[in-house]
This record gives structure tokens, sequence and C-alpha cells, in this order.
DNA sequence: TTATAATTTTAGGCAAAGCTAAAATTATGT
DNA sequence: ACATAATTTTAGCTTTGCCTAAAATTATAA
């Protein structure tokens, strides 16, 4: 009668989504955070790596599941229901991403492959429980935000430290563009997520600064001010 | 932070295997090690509750790829390559169930889907360093030995507690069928995975024991015996 | 305004992994 | 031994998620 029994085991409907299909949602909440309004299809075809026809097929049946509304030719909006499983999804991710660094000590620049398969693990338990381990954190280890087990995603007012003026401070929540030898530097002058940035000097010509990370006072040049986001309270 | 750039981490060939090619390497394994010989179409489609045509297609496609030996009407009989990946898996599952019940606190009896999805996961690295992170455990919480790291099982001497004479001692490492009910009476015995158990008495009419666990004595019926996996070194 | 360019959709195909129904093969019982 | 039962395979269909090529629509620029 049912082709397959295994169907049964899926008690919450909502969360009855394939792989493709979260990566769909979670592309489509990262571009509506860049851009209001309608996605297009090429926006996500680009964003995801793959065709706009493949797009436009998946885009259908996701409006087919309520997940997003859709008009031919003009684009997609998620629905409050297609957003919440996209935000649980980044949930996920960056909770992993966490693990991975705190627990597994992996480096930052390492992790997001793996995270992008673990975060369509099915399990809401799960995810409470490595939340709670982990201590219930607010950002990964990119400095970016967590949303909440609600899928509220608190928008933070990250900031490049270029941006800083003297006397200001803020609290290193992520990098730019991270690759081994940046790390190794920031490593190497004791800077790390949360750590407590604050700006001493800035030279006008050259954008160079000098900071206090704990109680020593660092030199650092304008590249690695451009490369670092601090968040201001 | 960085969307979605699709990289191609399958650096090792033999390890692109999808999610199901994988679930068939891995119940044939664990049919090889009930039974030697060829694995029938049948006793496959039965472990996976799946239909023996699909078996068919499946077991041709991984004859192909040099995972099995298939002949047609016979059965199938994993080589060195398929038993080595499929060793991977369960290595890679009883890892995570380790994980779960010793870190994120679940109980013996939760951990099996959410593990079977873990399974999954493509990462060397992870593996490795998650090993090390729970200690390099050579037992899962149901008592299972973990292979290690070349895919070799140490074929373990587990034995029911029920078998065990007056005066014979072993390590608790696993029960054979899990519900709350027992578990928390085990608890409240405080047996637990690795711990020494030593029987002072058998009783003959009825199988019930007297045992010693830490520094206490404990009065078990056959019943609890015949659940209760020991190791006897 | 209209021709051309860009975007988007449709149509048709492919591979994976499952299914059913029917055919082929092997096993069994008397 | 041989009919029947059980097992296994084949053939053909379905869905998912991708693709290419062509058609449809919208945007842009002279």
């Amino acid at each position: 009668m049912f082709p397959n029994k295994k169907i049964y085991l899926c008690i919450n409907i909502n969360s009855m989504m394939t792989f493709a299909e979260e990566n769909y949602l979670k592309a489509i909440f990262h571009l509506e955070l860049e851009s209001a309004g309608e996605i297009s299809t090429n926006a996500i075809a680009e964003s995801m790596e793959t065709k706009p026809s493949s797009v436009t097929d998946m885009v259908q049946k996701l409006a087919e599941k309520k997940m997003l509304v859709y008009k031919r030719y003009k684009g997609a909006q998620l629905t409050d229901k297609g957003r919440k499983i996209a935000a649980s999804v980044i949930r996920k991710h960056r909770l992993w991403e966490v693990f991975l660094v705190e627990k597994l000590k992996f480096h930052w620049d390492e992790v997001h492959d793996i995270a992008e398969q673990l975060e369509h693990i099915q399990s809401d338990e799960l995810i409470t429980r490595l939340d709670k381990y982990l201590g219930s954190p607010d950002f990964d280890p990119h400095g970016d935000p967590i949303p909440d087990k609600h899928g509220v995603l608190k928008r933070t007012e990250k900031k490049l430290l270029s941006k800083l003026e003297k006397n200001q401070q803020g609290v290193c929540v992520g990098v730019k563009e991270s690759n081994s030898e940046f790390l190794q530097y920031l490593d190497k002058k004791k800077i790390s997520i949360g750590t407590k940035i604050k700006v001493l000097g800035k030279e006008f010509f050259d954008g160079s600064m000098v900071i206090q990370v704990g109680k020593d006072q660092s030199f650092i040049s304008k590249t690695v001010a451009d490369n670092l986001y601090v968040q201001t309270q």
C-alpha cells in the first residue's frame, strides 16, 4: 500500500528536508541577509555553484512545500517556515564549528567543509545537548552569530577593526579572510575570538594602529586591521 | 562566512562512497561476522529492510567497484578493499556513539539512530581527532569493539554474565537488549561499561547470582545476568 | 522604440537508488 | 526425478537532483 515503510520514521514532517533542499534554503537565507526582496534564480545559482535551471526546479519544489514564495521570472522569498528551517541548519553548522575548534582543536579555517556535512544531521535532542555541552555559545569561530533555537539570528554590529577610532574598543569576533599564515600571526599576537582589543593610536597616513591586547601593546598594519572583525557593544 | 564553496575534498578515490553504498558494505560486513562464505541476496535484503531486487542492483555495482566479489545466484563476499571501508564506517559509528554517551550524556539506547547518520561524515582528520578526544576507546557504549584505524576489529570474547561460573570475573562491556528500566536498574546497582564484576556465587536452580561490584556485593536474577555482556580477558 | 543582451524557464536526458512484476535459476519433498 | 517452492535476477518504472539546449521573458541601449 505504502511503497516504503521507512517513511513512518519521520515524525516531524517539517524537518523532512533533503540535504539539497536544506542547502537551498540556507543559501537563500544568506542572500536575503545581503539584499532584501526577491532573490533571483541567478543569484542562487551563483552562490550554490549550480545552474539556473536547476535552481528553477528546486525553487518550484520548495514553493510547493510552502518553504518560499516564488513568482516566475521574479525570484524567491523565504516564508517563515522556510526561514526557520534555514536558520536551524545554520545554527547546527555553527554549533558544530564551535565543537570542532573548541573541543577537537581544529583551526578556524579547517572546519567549514566538515560542518557543511554535520549541519544536516537530524536530531533536535542532539543539538540541544551539543549547545549545552558547548556552553550555549553566541558566536561561531569565525565570529558569526549562532541563531537561537527559535531561529532568531541576533544581527550584530560586526565591524572591521580598521573602522575603530582612537580609544574605541571591541571584542574580536572573527576574520574576514582566513589563511594559515594570518591565523598564525594572530596566535603570535595573542589575538583570538573573544579577545578584547583597544585602539591606543591610529596613524593617519597608513592606517596602522597601536592596540592594547590584554596587558600588552601591539603594532599592527592596516592590512591586518582590515581583516579583523570586532564587535563594539 | 564562506557561503558555498563546493570543495572537492575527496582525496581518496576509494572512499568516494555514497551513503547507500556504505550501508550495504556495513550490512554485509556484519553478516560475514555471523556466517562465513558468500552472503545471500535475501540475507542482505532482510538485514537492510529492503527488497532482494534492490540488493542485486547494488551488489552488482559494488562488484564493479571491486568492493566485493559477486557471483549470480551465489551471493557476495567483501574484498579487502570493501571490508576496510565497512570497518571504517563501523569505527566511525561506534566512536560517535561513545561521544554521544560520554560527552553529551545520552543513554546507551538513544544513540543508534544519530550515529547511523554521523557514521557517513567524510573526514579522516575528524575521526583521528575524535578518537584522540575520546581517549581512543576500545569499545562502544553497547560493549561492541571499535575497529582500529586500519580496519582491524579485535574479535573479543564477549559473553553473557550468566555464562560465568563461581569465582570467574569479567568487565562489563554491554547489554544485550537495552531499555530504560534496565539501564536505570544497572545505574542503581552501580554497573556500567567498564565495571569489573566477579561472580561470588551462582544458584543452580534459578541461575541467580551473587556478584561483587567494586566493594559492594549484589544479588541479581538470571534475567539480569542473561542480559549483560562481560569480557573475560 | 526596437534590436540585442541578459535572465529565466521549459523540455528532455542522465545517474542513483529504490520499487513491482515477471522470468530465470536453484533447492526441496515425496 | 520431477513438480513445486524458494530464491535471485531482469526489465521496466519512479523520484530526486542535476545537466544541456532551446524557448520565453525581461532588461538595456542606441
